[in-house]
DNA sequence: CATGAATGAGAGTTCATTCAT
DNA sequence: TATGAATGAACTCTCATTCAT
């Protein structure tokens, strides 16, 4: 199916779409089965060629299985950034980037599952923090393009919000999924309220409150800084003593 | 031996003894290695079984992972219960439940992660979303009955807030367990600002005077949770030092 | 064949006896084939287990002909034991001894070819110097013996006769081999020469009358053997037509 | 890279210059792993070709391993001749045999045991012991040269005297691999009690007693013709008689 | 002749499950 | 009911050899 391009392909051009053949071969069974259902008898059976041949493109099972897992993670950040307007105001940005994950959770969210317990499936440790780093980055951007703005309050905690935002998109993309449905009108009544939350919470134009509010928040940091601090202190103090 | 009871055990208690022996072993198996890394000839052994008597028992070790799953779940939903009091005020209960829920995220997050991922190739799938249902029903619970008492506004729609409950939870334990120290600093933060927030957008009060009181509520709760902690610390530093 | 005992095996007989076989059969794999020729489904087959089963009493292919070889050496180093009568003076023993070997070495020429050449193949060296040493000491403690009772010149040096005498009769072998009749009489005439050899070389007499009796001596032993070989052979064709 | 000759090499000195280049990588990877360690494909990357192009110059791995021992034997049988100087006496040139083949011995010994295990699975068996005659004719000739001239007894039985020679240099080059240094002294210890203990033995001018000894030896010799005739004839006997 | 990707048989090893004791 | 030796299918990975280019 579909080699219809006159030239014929070079060898190094081959060589990627064989590559590529094998990562989607890979992520599906991967999706399909979980890491261990993955057999290089499948794999090869799919992509129609031999099982040897998987170890021209990859040494190994494992090897493999970590570029189809840093693929994923490469195009949903590709995809990301993409969704968000450059030129938009950053709570309208945050809002795109709110619809596009969902929307990626949900059409991956078994992915995503099988990705994060990869960490302890048998001797070879394979996702890296790094790779869902660079994906949340995105967000951190926006914020701090906010709070600079002065859309969002100067107090505001990042990893906080970071923490909610894609908490509660994630699990309601599994509540989404648990439906027979996946509306659109869940997605968007999901992606709103999370957006006037923020809004509500950490909004710096919240009329006459948010003034009020601010200052309460960078005092109860301060306490926090000191509290921490006495933890520290005292862990310190035991340590001596002990 | 260990054999100090005078009474000798029933043929039925004996049973169930292996059984629960069985089950834990297969749960601390679980985590350390995840399902394919659950080898019968190591339950076996630390059982103190023969590797065949694990069939008297459980027909295969497919069911008697789900038994490890199962068991979780009822376990962690008879905490979730036992950590609310039974006559507090709803919002109050929402609190312990938060606390309890991400404490509990937090000791248990390669179990959670792990118990995700189990869909496995053809033959058998095992864990149920039934399972994780029955858990999250106690959050129902207390925000109808949030909601009957007009703490709440009388048109908040459940899942979404469900949704951020948990989801803020979850993501935030992943966000906590990734730093080096778990400070209860943290995990107090993390409460707090999710009630705050929740209270913001669905309290019964909410369109007019969101913002009032709120603020210094929320500082009053922070300080006493700072003052509890100095408190536990310095009594347990007394304690050491007598 | 032979399952003569009334009483049944115990298990660890049974183990044994599997043990036992497989390392024969494995022995003998060796000799056809070499190391890597020697396949872990034709030992089964031999064996008539199933293939899994020869991992329950060795760890590796590996370590089964690690036990193959220390088995060969065993034995042989306990045959050399035999082969000298405790009490005879040191010459006749010496005269045992090198019987004893240039048979052993014309019999397990290959194994021994096949065994030296294992230290380079692969990963896992396999043979250790010290099997080979046990075995040679035997040939030290008599030369000390000879040397103290001043049957051999008190300034012998013993790994120059070791060499000569190990290295005679293994070339020996070869040249043995290389005949189509592996006649005893050419045995007895390779080792006699060497006797003759050492004790002209090392005899505490050398010096001045080396070759006085000598020739005598060494005549009257040959025709000893040669008679020997008859009656030996006589006797045979006696049973054989009785 | 390399392209200094003048004259452009024909097409039959191309041919020949990769064959030699593969047989002496052929025999550097024999030597370090062993004939199953040897991989067509580190074959070719060292000789700089295509692992199919080995296939132009050799039918198969096989074949081209036999060239390998094939080549080694003619070199060190050249080397022989070439140790020896012409118009020496032949114990003098029995001498220097003795040193050259000591030390090549002790240069190659890994590739002789290998070379002497190579007995392989059904398909190919390679070194043949042709290869080693060619060799040891060079003692043979010394050997029959020095017994013209009388230097040795008439009587002297070239093929103990070969083992001997033979054996004894190449075990004590085991002995002498064995220890840390490679001390010439321990080499020229080596020969030249070795050279001794054959002048003792066999040398013509070894007083009178060889004289007397060598009728007996001519005697005894007889007897073992006769020994083996009657040994030939009984075989026969039984054999029609089974 | 040269290439090197593709092959595919076959290697050693693992492990859930069975079954005679 | 308990045992644990035996099973054997299934696994990942290797490598000499071929053949279209």
């Amino acid at each position: 199916m579909g080699r219809a391009s006159a030239r014929p392909l070079t060898r190094r051009e081959k060589v990627e779409r064989k590559e590529k053949a094998l990562l989607s071969a890979a992520r599906a069974l991967f999706l399909e089965r979980g890491y261990d259902g993955v057999r290089t008898a499948d794999l090869a059976k799919r992509v129609q060629i031999s099982e040897g041949s998987i170890y021209s493109y990859f040494k190994n099972k494992s090897e493999l299985m970590q570029g189809v897992v840093v693929d994923f993670w490469r195009e949903i950040a590709e995809g990301a950034h993409a969704a968000i307007a450059a030129g938009d105001p950053p709570m309208e940005q945050l809002h795109d980037l709110a619809v596009y994950h969902l929307a990626t959770v949900i059409d991956n969210f078994d992915f995503l599952d099988l990705t994060f317990s990869l960490r302890r499936a048998g001797e070879d440790i394979i996702v890296s923090r790094d790779d869902v780093r660079t994906y949340t980055s995105v967000f951190d951007e926006i914020m701090n393009r906010a709070i600079d703005r002065g859309d969002l309050a100067s107090g505001t905690v990042i990893w906080l919000v970071r923490d909610t935002f894609y908490g509660t998109l994630e699990y309601s993309a599994r509540t989404i999924l648990g439906r027979s449905t996946k509306s659109s009108t869940d997605m968007n009544l999901v992606v709103d309220n999370l957006l006037e939350q923020i809004r509500r919470m950490y909004g710096a134009n919240a009329q006459s409150q948010v003034n009020s509010q601010s200052p309460n928040e960078a005092i109860t940091q301060r306490l926090e800084r000191i509290a921490e601090t006495f933890e520290v202190t005292i862990e310190q103090f035991k340590r001596q003593n002990s």
